[in-house]
DNA sequence: AGCGAGAATTTTGTATACAAATTACGATAC
DNA sequence: GTATCGTAATTTGTATACAAAATTCTCGCT
C-alpha cells in the first residue's frame, strides 16, 4: 500500500507525540517527572530527532514545562495544580462557547438535527450517570461525544485549539471522575440548558450556557483538587 | 562580550522564529509561498536543525500551514481570507474576555487603578484618533497597549494562548487599520464600556464588552477584505 | 562533619550525511 | 499535439557525531 508507506514516513513524531501524550494524560509519566530526549529516544526505537519535535510540542502545548528550579533547558511534566485547573477550564468553556454560539447561528435544520443529536447523547449520558454502578469509562465518553458533537460548527482554528486544549483538562478529569458522580446530575440539566439555546437559535444563550456548564465544572473540580491535595507541585 | 545573542545556546531557534514570523505578519513573506528549510538556514547561516524548530512552531500557531495541492508536507505560508479573519478576531474576543472577567473580579483597588489605566490610554487614543492626520502606527499602538493592559489579569495559559493568536490579528489589522479611521469612535466607545464594567466589577458585563468590542471589529474588517480581495487563497 | 572547587557525567543544541518520497521535466509513442 | 511513463532534481525525514552547558559527584580543605 502506497499510503501506509507515505504514513510511514510521517507517523513517527505523531506517534512519538501520541505515546508521550498518553502516558502523561493518563499519569504513568507523574507530574515534576523529566523526560529526557535521549531516554525517550531509546526507549522508542527512534532516533532523538522525531522525539525532539514531539516534545517541543508537548511543551507548546502545556503538557510539559521547563523546570523552574533548574536553570537550563530542562523539559519536566507540568504540574497538576487547582488553579492551572480553573484556567483550562474556563479556556475549554471559551472555546466551546465560540463554537455553540456559531452552531446556533445555523439554518434551522441543522439546528434541530444537532439538537436531536445532543439529546440522544445527552439521555444516554443521564442513564449511565443514573446507573447502579456507574461505568466512569463509558460517562466519561458520552460526555466527551456530547461536546465533541457542536464543536463540528467550529472553524479550523478554534477546532485545532480545542483539540489541543481539551485533553489537558482530560488529565484533571480523569483523576477526579469517580469522585464527581454525585453532581452529575447537574451536568444533565446544563447540558439540556445547552441543546435548548442552539435549537432556539440563540447564540448569545448557547455559549452562556456552555460557558456555565464547564465554569460549573471549575469549581467542582477545584473543591475535589483542594481536599485531594494537588499533584506535581512541590 | 560574547554574549551576542547569537552565540547563546537557547537563543537562535527562537531568533529564526522571530524573524521568519516578523516577515509573514508584515506581508514580506506573502500568502502561499512555500518555506524551504534549507533556503531559510543558508539564508540566516544557520543549519536545518533550528529552522525545524521554528517552523513547527510557526506551523502549530498557525501562521504556516501544510499545501493543500501537495501531498507531501510542504509549509506554505497562511493565506488570508475574511472567513479566518473572522474566526480569529473572535478567538482573540473570547481569550481577552476572560482576563478581563477576571480583571473585574479583582479587588477594588486594583480595579480602579486599572480602569484608570485604561482610561488614559483610550483617550490618547480618542485623540490620535481625531487627529487632522492620523498617525496609523500609533493608532495601532495605542489599541494594542490597551487590551494588554488587562491582559495582565488572565493565568498563564490564556495570557500564553493570546500571545500567539493576537499578532495574527495583525496581520489582517494591518491590512485595514488605514481604512477604518472613520470607525474608531465606535471603537473609544466600546473601549469606554470595557473600562466601566472593569471598574464595576461587574465580571460577565466586561467579558461582554470584550466580546462585542472583538465581533464588531471583525465585521467590520470583513468588510474590507471583501472588497479588498482576499490574497493567497487562490 | 560541612563546605567548596573542580572534574566527570549527563543532557541538550547544532551541524551534517544519508535515505526516502514527491514533484517536475523531458522523451517517446500514439 | 498530447498524453504517459520514466528519470532526475528538490526537499523533507532520520540518524548520528560532535560541541556546549549544566548538574552531580568527588576529593581536599577548613
Amino acid at each position: 500500500m502506497r499510503t501506509s508507506a507515505i504514513s510511514r514516513k510521517r507517523a513517527r513524531p505523531q506517534e512519538v507525540y501520541e505515546r508521550l501524550r498518553a502516558l502523561i494524560i493518563d499519569g504513568r509519566l507523574a507530574p515534576g517527572t523529566r523526560v529526557i530526549e535521549t531516554d525517550v529516544a531509546t526507549r522508542l526505537g527512534v532516533s532523538r530527532t522525531p522525539v525532539r519535535g514531539a516534545l517541543q510540542r508537548l511543551q507548546q502545548e502545556g503538557y510539559v514545562v521547563d523546570s523552574p528550579t533548574l536553570r537550563q533547558t530542562r523539559p519536566t511534566v507540568a504540574p497538576l495544580t487547582s488553579e492551572d485547573a480553573h484556567e483550562v477550564f474556563l479556556l475549554v468553556g471559551a472555546l466551546e462557547g465560540l463554537a455553540a454560539s456559531r452552531a446556533a447561528l445555523g439554518i434551522a435544520a441543522e439546528r434541530t438535527a444537532l439538537a436531536a443529536e445532543l439529546t440522544d447523547i445527552n439521555e444516554a449520558f443521564r442513564a449511565a450517570a443514573a446507573a447502579q454502578r456507574p461505568d466512569h469509562g463509558r460517562i466519561f465518553e458520552l460526555d466527551e461525544r456530547f461536546h465533541r458533537c457542536y464543536m463540528k460548527a467550529a472553524g479550523r482554528r478554534v477546532r485545532s485549539l480545542h483539540d489541543t486544549v481539551k485533553p489537558q483538562a482530560e488529565r484533571y478529569e480523569r483523576l477526579y471522575v469517580s469522585m464527581l458522580t454525585s453532581e452529575l446530575h447537574t451536568s444533565v440539566v446544563e447540558h439540556r440548558a445547552i441543546v435548548r439555546a442552539i435549537r432556539a437559535g440563540d447564540a448569545p444563550a448557547a455559549q452562556a450556557a456552555v460557558e456555565t456548564n464547564w465554569r460549573n465544572a471549575a469549581e467542582r473540580l477545584a473543591a475535589v483538587v483542594a481536599a485531594t491535595g494537588e499533584r506535581g507541585s512541590w
